[in-house]
DNA sequence: CATTTAACTTAGCTGGGCTAAGTATTTGCC
DNA sequence: GGCAAATACTTAGCCCAGCTAAGTTAAATG
């Protein structure tokens, strides 16, 4: 079941981000951006981490985004390895246009719910939320020593 | 809320083929497997349809499918421009192993739960595969004239 | 029979993933 | 204080999955 239906819906999502109005991000662009908003400053290794991805794999997509002028790097203060980025104010505001017109959509699909459907499907989702947001919390960056 | 859980399940999926055991499938090579499977016979365009992709995509993924052996091309029949596509032995045991394991899996995570929140979960993922099944389907092949 | 149309394929680009092998900075230890 | 080891990234080089544009081959059609 969980099988069909999250493939399904996930496709949806990805189907509207790729052919969804110019400029949008990508799916993983997307959650990194979100990321480093929620937590300016951090570095490399916390956005592969988040991610679940390597940290080459990591360095590549923040350097695209600060092509795009939606991410910058700190002034290094302490460890000088470390690359403390943060979000832009065109950043910001291309988190918010996304984030708006995901709602939207959404909103729009959900409408052709019942209230009594909604509230089953939120249900049926806060117990999704509690196994898998565990899960995605706890991964590492995986480049092996 | 939808936004939230569904790419937190998604990326355990991906995570979990990615590092899975080896000789696993991406989601894309798994998704067109799994289709050629059901639609023994099918053309270039049905996939493309299916995955909501283009045809030359559609194309190279089978292509990588028959060089691993798990697709074949049948005997042309009728239109000679028609490439009719056929899962093999060994690609339907892929398949079936693929299938198993994520199933496995999946009740490993179901299993912390109490029957009253698998209920719970299962009308909520009914609701869910009501809305998007429909779109899910109804993709088709974009490749402009 | 010549043209147009349909179904693919090929070529060439980008993004997102990986591993292996650098580089630079800190830490730690004599 | 100075040198080795560890840490945090980056670079190079590869593959897969997407795209567009431009062929190619076969069928349909005037």
């Amino acid at each position: 079941m969980v099988m069909d239906v999250v493939p399904a819906v996930m496709d949806a999502i990805r189907t509207s981000m790729r052919h969804g109005a110019e400029g949008s991000l990508s799916v993983p662009q997307f959650r990194c951006l979100n990321f480093i908003s929620r937590r300016p400053g951090c570095a490399m290794g916390d956005i592969a981490g988040f991610l679940g991805v390597t940290m080459p794999t990591a360095s590549a997509m923040a350097d695209r985004l600060v092509q795009a002028g939606l991410v910058q790097p700190q002034a290094a203060t302490g460890d000088r390895r470390r690359s403390r980025l943060e979000i832009t104010p065109a950043g910001r505001a291309q988190l918010a246009l996304i984030q708006d017109r995901a709602q939207g959509e959404l909103k729009a699909v959900l409408a052709v719910c019942t209230p009594q459907e909604q509230q089953t499907l939120q249900a049926g989702l806060a117990v999704l939320w509690r196994i898998f947001r565990p899960l995605s919390e706890s991964t590492e960056p995986t480049q092996a020593p």
